[in-house]
DNA sequence: CAGTGGTCTAGACCACGCG
DNA sequence: GCGTGGTCTAGACCACTGT
């Protein structure tokens, strides 16, 4: 039996959000003024965000400076699927997606150097991606790709973004090979803002590093998902009987 | 320009940041009492283990209840490779891992029996996995299979325990397919406690899923990894040319 | 026992959003 | 301006680890 230590700010935690989980309050609802559940559960202010950074940690709450906290709209999951796109990686919700983009050229520097495996200095067109489902941010992506391989002209134009804003879900010109690495950390203050979550809601991080058929490195993408908001899949499938991959 | 905001907490957490970073700190070292370090940076205590609590956030510190806080040892990133284990999993740290196991048999509820397609009440044979890589826990993993495809007998003798052990690492027999599912959230208390992490340092959770060449479910896996200490790495290979999935 | 972290309090002051 | 959340304080008390 591990010994459970009855910590107040938990169990107030627990009591809002079985009220959250059962709908007595409403997605979307304003929770009462801190003050005030902190005056009805009879503990102190402190005590009380505590409690609320909890749930805001599992995604269930989000505050907002000023205004209040408010519960959040109930996880739809959506899923990025990994591998080189097969399946569209937005299905859930990809009517609902608003995806804005920035792009620039940069000179490669620090990792990306090693990432991308190019010199220091070599130039790389860059794109900024943040999609939208609704109202709630719900992705970030930094797109690097060596600057010949990227469209010629301004990279502003409208075809560069659409293509930008395609690679965000899809690789569309299926490279040879996808190498894609998964982390959970905390968010960057950046990334925690532009997610509109707090400094403590995990993040999943993936790296994907696309090659083609002569080992070039043709794609680095960096993407940044809220936790509670996205899983990654990756499929293998064993395919026929002949083949299998080394050994 | 974001407008920063100066908070006395964030500061302090740089402050020793920069001191671990830089190795002024050593790994594995005691920081000063809290008392202390509150004292010495003019901050009430509270101030002070918030921003203990970030660098705990980062991995970079632990805190031993009743002994103080401890630098951790360097992130040596340990990668989990998806797929179906053609890459030993542990190579990093192959020669270094220790795990422990505890079987039981369990009968199908919740979304187990959804997991794995079975009905529910049916009997899984349940491995509980805890790796630790010297001192500190490292990764944790229930596996379950369907218990007619267990090994017969005692699920607690030797050989049972090894090829848990080994699944935890390796899909010995290559299942036909291999689902994973990767998320990034909070841990559980339960999960905090045994891997040694704060409340508020994220995990890396996967849960993977293979089928035989039938179709049917032959193990779920839950495996979770402190978000600091390990990533996963997914490669998909296109194969030699005819291969193109869709359009 | 002394020393450590863990939780909590009551109240202060600041920063943001909105009318 | 008012009501909201965000940060901080000084001090209390409890729980764990060692001797």
């Amino acid at each position: 039996m591990t010994g459970t230590v009855p910590s107040r700010h938990q169990d107030i935690a627990d009591d809002l959000r079985s009220q959250i989980t059962t709908g007595r309050i409403q997605p979307g609802e304003r929770l009462p003024s801190e003050a005030d559940l902190a005056d009805r559960y009879k503990v102190s202010t402190v005590t009380l965000r505590r409690a609320l950074a909890v749930l805001q940690g599992e995604g269930l709450v989000e505050k907002i400076h000023g205004k209040g906290n408010f519960v959040r709209r109930p996880h739809r999951k959506i899923m990025y699927v990994g591998g080189w796109g097969t399946l569209d990686p937005w299905t859930a919700a990809e009517a609902a997606l608003r995806v804005t983009v920035r792009s620039t050229t940069v000179q490669a520097y620090g990792h990306l150097t090693t990432l991308l495996n190019v010199p220091v200095g070599s130039p790389l067109a860059e794109f900024s991606c943040a999609s939208h489902a609704g109202e709630s941010p719900h992705g970030l992506a930094r797109i690097y790709i060596p600057r010949d391989l990227a469209p010629v002209g301004d990279l502003d134009d409208a075809s560069s973004c659409w293509e930008a804003a395609t690679r965000f879900a899809v690789l569309s010109p299926a490279p040879a090979a996808v190498r894609e690495t998964a982390c959970a950390r905390a968010p960057t203050p950046d990334e925690a803002s532009a997610l509109r979550i707090g400094h403590a809601a995990p993040v999943l991080g993936i790296t994907r590093v696309a090659t083609d058929v002569t080992g070039r490195i043709v794609e680095a993408a960096l993407l940044v998902f809220p936790g509670d908001r996205v899983d990654a899949v990756f499929a293998t499938h064993h395919m026929t009987q002949e083949r299998q991959i080394q050994a």
